[in-house]
DNA sequence: GTGGTCTAGACCACG
DNA sequence: GTGGTCTAGACCACC
């Protein structure tokens, strides 16, 4: 379910973060689906539990899931979850466009990139 | 002519580096003007002169100054470089515009945040 | 593993970096192995700590080794590595080719060397 | 006749140094032709006399010119130091195919090489 | 004076 | 323990 990058410069438990999120996130995980278990996960990756448990925490502390003692933890809901990543992708966006428009990228460039991106249908 | 953000988790001397590169990029500094020599810059930035020289190595690295014993750092020619930044801008483009499909954020949406930031004249 | 050579007028880091490379393309250090810690290696060749790490740190950037930190360097693949060398050395060849030729030397000298070179089996 | 590249790491008295070597090897400067004065040449290329000083000295220290004091600095014979430079291109010519060798370059590859370059006539 | 290399010793984030 | 960043001070080659 979740694969780890050794070549990754980011922490390993940034990386479990960022995986949980895009699985809950793509609806893999639906709302109170139970994850697996601290240990288990840490077993399978053969990684020392303490980093999943710091992932999991942090997890949960965005509010994308939410543990429950003695039971496990579980995907929380992701309505709120899915404007804020919107709004912080729509953010970089217009950074980038900023930097694009001072290298004296046109504006019709950026369209057509948007264009060809949507119609390849490479946003899934 | 730069101002260091201690507040910046990146390390000093990147941001020396993108500091100079913008400086050149935006035609601040022609080709072939002098750069502060390490020295100076170090003292007038009030840091080890060893930061200096480790930003100015990979700025020479990368093609975007030359230094000559002796004599000093110097901006370099910018014309390849300008498509390279462009080639890198781009792809980083494309990439966050496949995030954003993934949120479900509508072609038109994207659209029209280009035309926002390039009518307000953000991109000087 | 490494030996420094003194006599050597470049910097000692390329010494290093130089060493380190041809013990992964020659295959010593097969992807993944992990190198010798910056400070144990330090300690063995009797040199600061930050002459390795500039060392590392230019292998890393070249993609001949990677690192992660708190755990440590290790070799990188070496699939494309090796073509991106044999380029620049088909690339020195056919300059030192011209040079011969502005000096007299025939096409057959040349071939002899080759064959000589080739037979001695002075390439492994 | 002379064009200094300040981009060029080598000090200037070297580029001097490699510059008219390759006038009179190339037989631009036939034996005993006149130089330009140290003077003069300095003011040509806007440099120090010094500069030009020293490259005139290490030039007749190689047998490649000869200075006569109150008349100025002529070109030398070249017999041998053809022979010097041929041998010395030959060395690194050897060393290049041993490299070639050990990235598994073929010899063939190394021929065609050649036969290109001399075919094209890229050497004079 | 300039850039380039090296040492010694410190602190940080990460596992 | 690991790699990564920074400082302080030294020496060199070149101009």
């Amino acid at each position: 379910m979740i694969v780890l990058d050794y070549q990754d410069k980011r922490p390993l438990y940034e990386q479990i973060i960022e995986k949980v999120s895009e699985l809950i996130l793509a609806g893999v995980l639906p709302e109170h689906a139970p994850l697996p278990s601290v240990r288990s996960l840490a077993m399978e990756l053969s990684i020392n539990p303490n980093t999943i448990q710091r992932a999991y925490q942090e997890l949960e502390r965005r509010g994308i899931i939410y543990s429950v003692k003695g039971k496990g933890s579980f995907a929380a809901g992701i309505h709120d979850l899915k404007k804020q990543k919107q709004e912080e992708v729509l953010k970089r966006f217009s950074e980038l466009i900023k930097e694009a428009g001072k290298l004296e990228i046109s504006k019709e460039q950026l369209m057509d990139e948007i264009e060809r991106v949507y119609e390849r249908g490479e946003c899934t």
